[in-house]
RNA sequence: GCCGAGGUGGCGGAAUGGCAGACGCGUCGGUCUCAAAAACCGAUGUCCGCAAGGACGUGCGGGUUCGACUCCCGCUCUCGGCACCA
């Protein structure tokens, strides 16, 4: 006997249907003033690079996965979608190809991307869409800045700044990575001293540390790389008074004041401010030479922990205030100016590079905290756990936790220190001598100094011409808005990450023409339930956004201080071993995909393909393996056919309790985001329904659950197919009907289980009982049975394991 | 160096402490075809065996447990982050 001919369906056809179909709906607009509850599902915006690949596409399914779902599940769904479109690429290409604005050439990218996700099916509510290199945006992003202004959080100052020789630009320290610039990794940053704009992130160093406990659904992973960023350590600061004629002291920072006694010398950053002055006529020379060339060495050698330690003696010498010791003042460049007082005291026993130091130079080393247990004296490296203080005067014997505190309590009694808190964490460096960014809103004027342009004057403009806006006399020539006189505006744009740190703000009210957001909008959505992007911005995008967050909580702006409750970052999609890109010339194009195989494959296929926390490799073998079971999965729906096969055995109650408990797997795996194996149990369920049919079995109600269940599941990661069979079974698309399957009782089924307690490891009872309606009831009757109550003995089970039949043979 | 995450078939990967390898790719066999491709059906951890079946198997070494991929201790390798922050 043959089969009737199958015909499977083609995308080429329903695809773009259902696409104009769902914009002729609106499905995904969001509506402001729906009693529903709420859900801010949020994609990281991204730079419009132009055409879409299957690499750029992963996250958006995933965020269009959650989407759809929460809006079958009944929830209003604000899904938007923007674009980070300030930045250097647009200028690059501009550079390349004379002629081309980079306005031109960033909206044009812009219309392709779109497209593309057009044609995936991947649903936003466009009405609401973000272009920050609009006026329209970046003229909230200058009044915010004045907003910061006002509040003392942006100030100027002349500062050492990473310099890319490349890029001709200021580089944030976030962008200097191993002394290379992040766009340039073999381009070596360089040191420029510069006027520059600062936002004051360090006077939110402690909120943003002590919140990150607050972010429970965030990865573990970008909580302990803000926390170390950030960089908290507790200490002291503490004055040695200087030897000679000068009645001055050089402050130092530590945090082991417990240490204080084995301080054998002391080391200054070459750019201490205090150093001309102590060095001595002897050593002038030697230090002059010494510092001239620190301040040239580029960063990457500067910071190599390989290179042997240098410095050079100043001469001078101070008093360690706790026991009147003399100890010399060195200069080295291991001692960073930015960070704590710029200078230390040397403990070589209790510190590696003081230790190493030491050797060097022949300078003492003196043992004052005794190691727990082994041999003490003789160090052949430094010890720098906890111990016992020794050659530490009154303070002996104690341990170097309390001593920590006895040594404090000592130096503020007598005013030579006091305990002292600091941060790795370095103020945000925002100005960028670059063309295409928001220009900042300042004007210099000879009598007034720097002024704000008031806000009704905002837009500051950015010119037409592309040209570094220091050589637009048109633009920086102006009056200044106080006093009418002639004056200069500032030329510098700001760092793209402003324009991205409140953008998700904006979309609650994208086209209020009277404020960057509506408080009242941004608090009705906010904060963003679900936020998934790439985890390179772990540290920099994620940090900047719940700094403006919190500013703008202390504004009175907003309610929230944490605008992402949940975080997620996905991995990239590889092909040939390399992550898919233009330049690897080996992205899979979306349109491409689309037109041979389906944008329903390509979804489904990047959320199987694995974990979506890893990365993945792209195969094309894989995504028609995924293009095979979608056309199967319509076979069985569209065009079921029974078998007739000897022996028979087709169970709809069985099949029934597949698709309920498909039901509870796909649900919870949705919204824990494990995609992959979401799917794997829809090719489950739809592998027993094809079992059933070869077994002989019919269309009865076990079967229409079956089907019910795998179309309704389905249809987030493969819309397209599933409205267009939703259509044929019940006559309208499923986004329309916006039902999700709720899992219910057909675990009833389930003649007899076997329940096991243990407590504390033992096992303490084992009985078979008449199933319940599911398996926490069966739980709940097990514990109210009087022999499992007796075994327990008073005492609560560690465990209770159901048990199926086929498994219990196994339990002793 | 410090911090974090991981080592499971030929491959990607599944497994609240309870049948290891779900699901898929690939491979092999079959159906259809003049033939090939596609599609469909079946087999597929390794070793021994014609077979029924048996033995061995989750980086390495210990431990806890009736039972360990899973928990604990030690080691090792890989990948990510930070990197002279006193």
């Amino acid at each position: 006997m043959t089969a009737t001919r199958r015909t499977g369906y083609s995308p080429q056809e329903i695809e773009p249907k259902w696409q104009r179909v769902w914009a002729e709906r609106g499905v995904m607009k969001a509506s402001d003033s729906s009693t529903k509850p709420k859900y801010y599902d949020l994609v990281m915006y991204p730079y419009p690079s132009g055409e879409l690949h299957m690499g750029h596409a992963r996250n958006y399914v995933m965020g269009d996965i959650l989407a759809r779902m929460k809006r079958m599940q009944g929830f209003e769904v604000l899904h938007p979608f923007g674009w980070d479109a300030f930045g250097l690429p647009a200028e690059n290409a501009a550079m390349r190809h004379p002629g081309v604005h980079p306005q031109k050439w960033t909206l044009d990218n812009i219309a392709e991307s779109k497209r593309d996700l057009k044609m995936l099916g991947i649903l936003y509510d466009w009405d609401r869409e973000v272009t920050s290199c609009l006026p329209d945006y970046y003229r909230w992003n200058q009044w915010l800045f004045e907003l910061f202004y006002e509040r003392g959080l942006a100030y100027r100052a002349m500062s050492p700044v990473n310099w890319c020789p490349v890029d001709k630009t200021v580089l944030a320290n976030e962008q200097v990575i191993n002394g290379r610039c992040w766009r340039h990794p073999d381009v070596e940053v360089e040191k420029k001293d510069l006027e520059q704009w600062f936002f004051r992130i360090t006077d939110y160093a402690q909120r943003l540390l002590e919140d990150l406990a607050t972010l429970e659904h965030w990865p573990h992973k970008v909580r302990v790389m803000q926390t170390n960023w950030i960089g908290r350590s507790e200490g002291a600061e503490v004055d040695f008074p200087l030897v000679g004629p000068v009645n001055e002291s050089v402050r130092i920072y530590t945090t082991r004041p417990d240490t204080l006694f084995g301080a054998t010398f002391m080391v200054l950053a070459p750019e201490h401010p205090l150093m001309p002055r102590i060095t001595t006529p002897e050593h002038r020379t030697e230090v002059e030479a010494y510092t001239e060339r620190a301040r040239k060495e580029t960063e990457i050698d500067r910071l190599s922990t390989e290179r042997e330690k240098t410095g050079v003696p100043t001469g001078a010498f101070a008093i360690n205030p706790v026991n009147g010791e003399q100890v010399p003042i060195w200069i080295a460049d291991y001692v960073l100016v930015t960070y704590g007082t710029g200078a230390i005291m040397a403990v070589p026993a209790h510190d590696e590079r003081d230790f190493e130091f030491a050797l060097r130079f022949g300078l003492p080393i003196r043992e004052v905290i005794a190691p727990p247990s082994g041999p003490q004296g003789h160090l052949k490296e430094a010890y720098t756990g906890p111990g016992t203080m020794v050659n530490s005067g009154e303070f002996n014997g104690l341990d170097s936790k309390s001593g920590f505190e006895r040594v404090c309590d000592s130096l503020e009694r007598k005013g030579q220190g006091k305990r002292s808190v600091k941060y790795r964490l370095r103020d945000w460096l925002i100005s960028r001598q670059r063309y295409w960014g928001s220009p900042i809103p300042i004007v210099y004027c000879e009598t007034d100094g720097m002024v704000m342009v008031p806000k009704d004057q905002l837009p500051v403009l950015l010119p037409k011409p592309y040209k570094p806006l220091a050589e637009q006399p048109d633009f920086y020539n102006t009056t200044c808005p106080k006093c009418g006189r002639e004056a200069r505006r500032e030329t510098d744009t700001m760092d793209t990450f402003v324009d991205s740190s409140w953008y998700f703000l904006r979309y609650a009210s994208a086209h209020d023409d009277t404020q960057a957001f509506d408080p009242e909008l941004a608090n009705h959505w906010m904060p963003v339930d679900q936020y998934t992007g790439g985890v390179e911005h772990a540290i920099l995008h994620l940090l900047y956004s719940r700094f403006f967050m919190k500013v703008l909580h202390d504004a009175g702006m907003v309610e929230a201080t944490e605008p992402f409750v949940r975080l997620f970052n996905q991995g990239m999609v590889k092909r040939f071993g390399q992550v898919m890109s233009k330049s690897a010339g080996n992205g899979v194009s979306t349109a491409e995909l689309v037109a041979k195989q389906s944008a329903d494959a390509g979804r489904v296929y990047e959320m199987f393909i694995g974990p979506p926390e890893e990365d993945v490799e792209w195969t094309d073998a894989g995504v028609n393996g995924v293009g095979r079971f979608l056309q199967r999965v319509w076979r069985l729906v569209v065009e079921p056919t029974s078998i007739a096969v000897e022996g028979g055995g087709a169970d709809a109650i069985a099949l029934a309790r597949k698709a309920a408990q498909t039901v509870k797997k796909v649900t919870d795996d949705y919204d824990a985001l494990r995609f992959n194996t979401a799917v794997a149990a829809l090719m489950e369920l739809a592998n027993a329904m094809q079992d059933y049919l070869q077994r002989g079995g019919t269309r009865d109600a076990g079967w229409d659950r079956a089907v019910q269940t795998l179309v309704k599941l389905l249809n987030p990661v493969a819309p397209h197919v599933c409205e267009e069979m939703w259509e044929r079974l019940e006559g309208e698309g499923l986004l329309a009907d916006a039902s999700w399957p709720v899992y219910d009782a057909v675990i009833a089924a389930e003649p007899e289980v076997t329940v096991v307690v243990q407590v504390g490891g033992r096992l303490r009872a084992r009985l078979t009982m008449e199933a319940g309606a599911s398996e926490q009831k069966v739980l709940e009757a097990a514990l109210a049975n009087p022999k499992v109550k007796a075994a327990l003995d008073g005492s609560t089970p560690s465990k209770v394991i159901y048990v199926p039949d086929r498994l219990i043979n196994l339990v002793p």
